[in-house]
DNA sequence: TCTCCTACCACATTTGAAATGC
DNA sequence: AGCATTTCAAATGTGGTAGGAG
């Protein structure tokens, strides 16, 4: 069990001097990240992960929880999570089994979730587990929350983002370290699927206590009517069914090794290819192949999680990346070793990583007008409120009220929004999806054209580690 | 007819304010 | 008055299900 790690430098142009990240930056090559409850996550993900989507907005379950170690103690952290669509695919679930059920809609607004305690010390990260418990998923492409906004029947995985920053506004000359955990990736629905994922649920999570069988369910039962009682016997005997012949976990595995390539099962195997498969191509190979027609059941899927790319940055930054990234020893590759042992050991996913030196990745985009510039780099520190003004919600109006409508920002969001009500940071509001007039050409046809014929990550990561939303 | 989505339901847990006791 | 503990109602989080849209 291993997840996999991507160094991003952060772009936008030279770090100033007073910034935290500073020389430290190039010193926090030991960042590990432990995901928590590895066998629920692995229980759940050999079946096929279902995360429920609302529109209101929906918490995970299982819900992220990750350990850190490694980072600098006196050194402050963001921590922030996305969702990267696993494949270009919508799926159905046909016959007790997944399917492909054609292309992937388009990219919904791509959000970011903050962990509430950012920015905060290394310290603070590694005294306990860190829980994104209050992440939430919804299918409202109109959303005014800042949940994080998914399609239906589609896959995704969580990538958690680790920027030392001392501040939000430093993350654009930041350096982030992307983890992602397999065994994490999802399928998202309005309407659980699997029944024995219902199962799953219901026997972890206590809030739905009440649906468990030996729970204090019989009220509700005695309330329903005798059709109602026959529908539900039905399903119970599938349930149990499911679980006296372990036979879900089987068959949908193997309706999954199609196109998710059971990350999870084959862990050995990607360590060992982490350094030869990882391709980096340019940005205009992606397109190309992107063209190309793929199959959900293409050769190896799993590269998608050895090939995830760096994902803050603008379209027009990419080529670079890909070159310096590609040519250099690949971070997971150094790492699933070591990690690998020790956390078996531990009984918990994990994943250490081994940066190399960031500081040979030039200020690519300097030169570039801000106005045009994409992911994380628009929202450049125009101005440094106190920490807690942004622990909460970052928002358009913040960028208003400070006489900076133009400057670009990006969702980030976190449940504690304190003073400012969520409702009002959703820069896009209704009419900003798609994407804004201000958006750069090269972002607009990277969500519009590659979106959803995507065949690996590598493609789907050129969308931005943040929406295109003003602050 | 089928698939998917939404609204609503009952139940469990969490949260925070009020009440109580020391 | 100040603090700690307890109580309780409201808020929130669950999956189930009926019904509607396409």
């Amino acid at each position: 069990m291993q997840s996999i790690r991507d160094l991003k430098p952060n772009f936008g142009g030279p770090p100033p001097p007073s910034m935290a990240a500073g020389p430290d930056a190039y010193l926090q090559g030991n960042i590990r990240m432990t995901l928590e409850d590895p066998e629920l996550w692995k229980s759940f993900h050999e079946i096929g992960t279902e995360m429920i989507i609302t529109k209101p907005g929906r918490r995970m379950f299982p819900h992220c929880k990750i350990n850190l170690s490694g980072l600098i103690p006196c050194a402050k952290y963001i921590l922030l999570v996305d969702m990267v669509p696993v494949d270009g695919f919508r799926y159905k679930w046909n016959k007790e089994k997944w399917e492909v059920a054609g292309k992937a809609e388009p990219q919904p607004p791509c959000r970011t979730y903050l962990h509430p305690d950012s920015p905060a010390p290394g310290s603070h990260w590694m005294k306990q587990s860190v829980s994104f418990l209050k992440l939430k998923l919804t299918n409202n492409t109109l959303d005014q929350h800042g949940h994080i906004i998914l399609h239906s029947m589609h896959r995704y995985h969580p990538r958690f983002h680790i920027v030392q920053a001392d501040d939000l506004f430093s993350v654009r000359w930041s350096v982030f370290q992307t983890f992602t955990f397999p065994e994490t990736s999802f399928t998202a629905v309005t309407a659980y699927q699997n029944t024995s994922i219902t199962k799953l649920k219901i026997d972890h999570n206590p809030f739905a206590k009440g649906f468990r069988d030996e729970g204090t369910n019989k009220k509700r039962r005695s309330n329903k009517s005798p059709a109602c009682l026959e529908k539900r016997a039905k399903k119970s005997d599938m349930l149990n069914r499911d679980s006296e012949e372990d036979s879900p976990p089987d068959f949908c595995r193997s309706s999954y090794e199609g196109y998710d390539g059971e990350e999870g099962d084959r862990p050995k195997k990607k360590e060992a290819d982490g350094v030869k498969e990882e391709r980096y191509s340019s940005w205009a190979a992606e397109r190309e192949q992107s063209v190309r027609t793929e199959s959900p059941a293409g050769p190896e899927p799993r590269d998608m999680y050895n090939t995830e790319q760096l994902v803050p940055a603008p379209a027009s930054y990419q080529p670079y990346r890909f070159h310096e990234y590609g040519k250099s020893p690949s971070p997971s590759s150094s790492v699933g070793s070591s990690s690998s042992s020790s956390s078996s050991g531990s009984g918990r996913s994990s994943f250490e990583s081994r940066v190399p030196d960031v500081a040979t990745v030039p200020d690519h985009d300097a030169s570039k007008p801000r106005t045009l510039e994409v992911g994380p780099s628009p929202c450049g520190p125009q101005h440094l409120p106190a920490p807690q003004d942004y622990t909460g919600v970052l928002n358009m109006s913040m960028a208003h009220q400070a006489g900076k409508p133009g400057v670009i920002g990006h969702h980030i969001y976190s449940p504690y929004s304190g003073e400012q009500p969520l409702g009002q940071w959703s820069g896009p509001g209704p009419t900003q999806y798609p994407p804004p007039h201000h958006l750069t050409a090269d972002y607009t046809t990277q969500a519009v054209h590659h979106g959803y014929h995507h065949g690996n990550v590598a493609e789907w990561s050129q969308y931005p580690l943040f929406s295109y939303s003003c602050w």
